[in-house]
RNA sequence: GGCGAGAUAGCUCAGUUGGCUAGAGCACACGGUUCAUACCCGUGGUGUCGAGGGUUCAAAUCCCCCUCUCGCUACCA
């Protein structure tokens, strides 16, 4: 039975480093769904990879003291390695270092520019002086600056344009036509909302500033910038040709037909990408999901306090199908998951030690000590049967239903509701009394019948998700898994099959603290390790401005200030309103700190203030100045405080 | 500030087009059972369905308003 073509698609994984474990969700979502439909009679290509550009890699790499590509090599492999380890089945591994992706990529670029979806312009576009802000060529207004009217001059970092705005209303036809589009739908509104409806920016494709990157070939300052460079991944990798000549696996496999991304990514997935798709003038992929995080619960995960949850990490703790369980079972639709030690152990123990593991073990030994192992239905049936064999037989029916709306998780539940439906079978039936009484010797064997084809349908089921157990269990029941359009009937068991002597135990339940113990040696035992100067840092992708001269920097003044008080902004949501000691006189100064700091703590605090900034103001409050503080890659601040006592106005020189 | 989503049992959440005593899982308590990994089965909630008002024979479900939370976005000098 073939129902077509499947083509499933993960976000390419950046390669500079190990991805934690809510990176590595993903993998495992796409792969359930990919065996999933591998397994309902799709003709299923499963594509995933790394993305292995950019200056933050050239930076680690030289770091490393290693060349880009020995650097993504390795951590091509590391990936590989946990993506195995996690037991996906995916077809292909695209890394964009490959070749046939790099000559892909330049010759793209060169149409979109040949047909002038692409322009040279600068980075950041055009300045405007008086008001100190950069503006792109579409939202100039008459070519001068949209808030004053004055002229503006290009910015200096060179740089290529996609003319995004050629394609919107294209775009916002396809979205508002196709509601599967985007999923959750939720997610459709901010795109229209935010970007779409309110006119596109151009979006920047090319950099100078680094150059690990695939070359511009007709402008070979330039590097490709990583959008467009990561997101064609999808077509190169099964043989798109800019020129046409497309494998036959293009022609067969595209569009996709899922391309499973994080949230956070979905602009460029929904936007991005369908417009250059317009532009290659190929069709769209037919769903876009969004799937939502899985957090740490306890407290931020950070790679200094060593509680960084890793995957191989959670296997060797629990087992390759239990981390599989747990992710896809706590990630529901929507909302972000969470997971923790404490978690996990629970969910093990309730669900794969107690109700599935504990029914399979119970079920094969009665088998055993009852007919020395030989299950054989004698034909005994009582009303009881009926009521298991419609849900056993009825779950393939709304699995799917779960898995056509990707539904994943809600999927697994309805499978295990098979397992929790053996369970209470065998209260209802009480073996152990059947077994005390020869006359109902047979009524037992029916039963123990009932339950053996019961499980094994669960563990069909339930194979795309934990497929060595599924495979261990029917090992056990002596049998083999079945296909899906098989499971709606009962009673394919057969008859006579003699199972396992020693049933062994798929999942052993845990104890909470034993494992908190270990978790402790092994979160001091990675310590170290992360502690250690440097090597734990991130590298951040740093822009390099252009060179400045002596006498630009001496414009600027900065000087040591004393918060004397500070009161939030009201109406805002980040800004701070500070009045703030400098010498002898007083400025306020408005900082965009409410998240990080808040009013009453920022009062004492000796802070470097940049004086000479021209006012502004700021959700209607006046600002004399400017608090300075560093961010890092997530957004967080820290205020630049002088490291010895120093008095509120002392110069910053 | 703009747009959007949400507020239901201790916790995580279901509740379709308004309709009988508001549900599930987990946790907890009690009872049953013993084949099994101290497991499984059953029973248990007085839940102001965020606050207030309205429409209706009838509202968690529709309308108004309020409070709070979250997402995206802008601002964040």
């Amino acid at each position: 039975m073939n129902k077509g073509k499947y083509y499933i698609t993960t976000a390419i994984a950046y390669a500079s480093g190990k991805p934690h474990i809510g990176n590595s969700y993903e993998i495992v979502l796409a792969d359930a769904i990919a065996r999933y439909k591998r397994k309902d009679g799709y003709d299923v290509w499963f594509q995933t990879g790394t993305d292995e550009h950019g200056q933050k890699i050239e930076e680690k790499a030289k770091a490393a003291g290693v060349t880009p590509k020995e650097y993504v090599d390795q951590v091509a492999e590391t990936i590989k390695d946990l993506w195995n380890l996690m037991d996906t089945s995916y077809d292909h591994f695209i890394r964009t270092t490959d070749d046939y992706h790099e000559k892909q990529i330049q010759k793209m670029f060169k149409k979109f520019y040949d047909q002038g979806d692409i322009y040279k312009s600068s980075y950041e576009g055009l300045y405007c002086t008086p008001c100190e802000s950069f503006w792109t060529e579409s939202q100039l207004k008459d070519g001068k600056c949209p808030d004053c009217g004055r002229d503006v001059t290009p910015a200096k970092e060179e740089a290529y344009f996609f003319k995004m705005s050629k394609y919107a209303d294209q775009l916002i036809e396809h979205i508002n036509t196709h509601p599967e589009f985007i999923q959750p739908v939720s997610r459709k509104n901010e795109m229209m909302n935010n970007f779409l409806l309110p006119g596109l920016q151009d979006l920047c494709v090319s950099r100078t500033s680094f150059s690990w990157g695939i070359p511009v070939d007709f402008d070979d300052k330039h590097v490709v910038y990583v959008w467009l460079d990561a997101l064609s991944n999808y077509i190169t990798g099964i043989g798109y040709d800019v020129d046409g000549n497309c494998s036959d696996q293009y022609q067969k496999l595209w569009p996709a037909d899922l391309h499973l991304i994080g949230k956070d990514i979905i602009r460029f997935h929904t936007i991005y990408w369908p417009i250059f798709l317009m532009a290659l003038g190929e069709p769209l992929p037919k769903q876009i999901f969004g799937h939502p995080w899985l957090l740490q619960g306890d407290g931020k995960m950070s790679k200094s306090k060593g509680n960084v949850l890793y995957a191989d990490d959670l296997v060797r703790f629990f087992g390759v199908d239990a981390v599989r369980y747990f992710v896809i079972h706590e990630m529901p639709f929507e909302n972000d998951g969470t997971i923790s030690w404490e978690l996990l152990v629970e969910r093990i123990n309730s669900d794969l030690a107690n109700t599935l593991g504990n029914l399979v073990n119970r079920t094969i030994s009665m088998s055993n000590k009852y007919f020395g192992g030989v299950v054989e239905d004698k034909g005994v049936k009582e009303a009881v049967d009926d009521e298991l064999k419609s849900v056993v037989t009825g779950t393939y029916a709304k699995v799917e239903e779960k898995m056509d709306s990707l539904r994943v998780a809600d999927a697994l539940t309805e499978i295990f509701a098979v397992f929790k439906r053996c369970n209470k079978y065998i209260d209802e039936t009480e073996p152990w009394v059947l077994a005390k009484d020869d006359a109902k010797k047979d009524r037992l064997a029916t039963v123990l019948y009932n339950l053996s084809e019961s499980i094994t349908i669960g563990a069909s089921l339930l194979e795309p998700f934990m497929p060595s157990t599924a495979e261990k269990i029917a090992a056990q029941l002596n049998t083999t898994l079945r296909a899906f359009d098989t499971l709606g009937s009962f009673g394919s068991y057969t008859n006579g099959t003699k199972v396992t002597e020693q049933p062994s135990i798929l999942f052993a339940r845990l104890d909470i603290k034993e494992v908190l113990t270990q978790v402790e040696e092994l979160q001091a035992a990675n310590q170290p390790k992360a502690a250690a100067p440097e090597a734990s840092e991130e590298g951040i992708d740093v822009l390099l401005k252009p060179e400045i001269e002596y006498g630009d920097f001496e414009k600027l003044q900065f000087v040591v200030g004393e918060i004397v008080q500070c009161e939030e902004v009201p109406k805002s949501k980040k800004l701070l309103c500070s009045q703030v000691k400098v010498g002898n006189q007083m400025k306020q100064i408005v900082s965009g700190i409410k998240q990080h700091y808040s009013a009453e703590e920022m009062v004492g605090k000796k802070v470097m203030v940049l004086l000479n900034l021209k006012p502004a103001k700021l959700a209607g409050v006046v600002s004399e100045g400017m608090l300075l503080c560093a961010e890092d890659e997530e957004g967080n601040l820290a205020l630049m405080t002088p490291e010895k006592k120093m008095p509120a106005g002392a110069e910053i020189c």
